[in-house]
DNA sequence: TTTTTGAAAACTGTAGACAATCTACAGTCC
DNA sequence: GGACTGTAGATTGTCTACAGTTTTCAAAAA
């Protein structure tokens, strides 16, 4: 059992002095990361992963024996997480693994259309060649893996695309909130597979976006970024109440009635 | 010491059977709030009033006591505050109240300014009668405040306005980002006296808005919105660069360089 | 059979103790 | 005098223990 050290690189050397402003690895390691920081991190992985599902009940003791660390670090985890969005607590019951529901996920998308509009402008108006370049290739890559039909490198070549037209705005606060949204939207259960006959359009999309940035049109770069934001939300949606009335899931078994009748 | 018990009303009631449906108030109250959420409404409370200011160091145990509370739930406390963005933990040194550099206050006044903007196009679209009666008022009382002078008044009446403003554009997951931007900025340090000067322009522009919000026109709400705060963007930010050339402050005292120089 | 009740088990909330680390300051060597 | 070293105090990081609450489950009553 605790079986701890994530692959801590044992970090190799040359056994002469440490080359003078680049202290050791492991060093800089142990500075900066505390069991806390260690455990939001890998909770926050098996949440995303989906290691730990919506709706799970998060135990104490047993987390904390799993990762290897006791319940404090593990409750401050918690803490963190509560306030980024990504598990729910309920006093005397217990953490949770919070499910978005499907109201809130369309908050989100649509938070997240009016902050890629801002990314649009502002690309259109200082991306560099580099940056264009960078963002070109991830379109071509896209287009081919549309081309392949392999949905899984499309999902994630897609995420990699807008949080990396985000970054290159250059905001750092709005990367960051960026990103926790979207975090949180991979909460909401029937997200994961996309359809993959729409892949094909929301591909065409991307190459509008990058062609009116590349024109230097904040208008129309825009524009586009909303729509797409816009329409990728609608087929989300309507992947969502499909799958729903297929009776694929009987009911999520949502948290029972908090508080019981009293008379 | 250890003056526990922040008034926690001694809740005397009819010594008859409590009425069904309505809970003793005390009972959920002790239902609902952790002591780590009561301090860390506390907290937030000291930072964003003054009382704890950017750049002051949060020791554990004289915390702790002063709220009476033992370690554990300040320290959850201290985690979510951290993850809020409005104090910054250094490793084996301690947590500080996070001091805003004015870089970062321009990306959220970026930021900000983005998301009003939607905001004020969907009240276009969507305010009813009663909101937009009641965010009239709103304008009515800073002009009054204008005219009185009373900068403090305005200042609050502002915050009011915008807050009120997002929440009723019905989106909670912006009303709650936002909300939490506003908190973030108000840990700039120079932003709270604002010159009293630039009241009035400030005023029209409200009116401005709401004017727009009124004819339904959705694409003059949202120009004007965004104008607005950008100006306000710029209006703080001169603010800033005057009081800041001015030395009335020797040097924000930031925290000292981390590392030393090795050789 | 269904409901109720009561006690035990499991779990969370909080406090306190110990270990690791940092900071300050005095003493020593050059 | 200046730089370095070593020790003491203070503070954070982590763990363990205990108290209070919720949940479970079986036995008794309707």
């Amino acid at each position: 059992m605790k079986d701890l050290a994530p692959s801590t690189q044992p970090a190799r050397r040359s056994a002469s002095a440490p080359a003078v402003g680049e202290p050791h690895p492991t060093i800089t390691l142990l500075q900066t990361s505390s069991l806390t920081s260690v455990v939001q991190g890998e909770l926050e992985r098996m949440i995303l992963s989906g290691e730990l599902a919506p709706g799970d009940r998060l135990t104490e003791v047993a987390l904390a024996a799993r990762i290897g660390v006791s319940r404090g670090p593990l409750r401050e985890a918690f803490r963190m997480l509560d306030e980024a969005g990504l598990v729910r607590t309920e006093k005397n019951r217990g953490v949770f693994v919070r499910d978005l529901p499907v109201d809130e996920a369309v908050e989100i998308f649509d938070l997240r259309a009016a902050m890629d509009e801002l990314v649009a402008r502002k690309l259109a108006e200082a991306i560099t060649p580099a940056g264009l370049k960078e963002v070109r290739g991830l379109v071509e890559q896209m287009e081919r893996a549309v081309k392949a039909e392999d949905a899984d490198a499309y999902h994630l070549l897609n995420l990699q695309f807008h949080d990396r037209l985000v970054e290159l705005a250059g905001n750092r606060k709005l990367s960051a909130i960026y990103r926790k949204l979207v975090k949180e939207l991979s909460l909401f259960r029937r997200l994961n597979l996309e359809d993959a006959r729409l892949m094909p359009i929301s591909a065409k999309e991307h190459r509008g976006i990058v062609k009116a940035i590349a024109a230097r049109n904040p208008d129309a770069a825009g524009r586009a970024m909303f729509k797409h934001v816009m329409q990728s939300k609608e087929r989300t949606i309507a992947n969502n109440l499909r799958r729903h009335s297929n009776g694929a899931e009987p009911a999520p078994a949502r948290a029972a009635p908090r508080r019981k009748a009293i008379a």
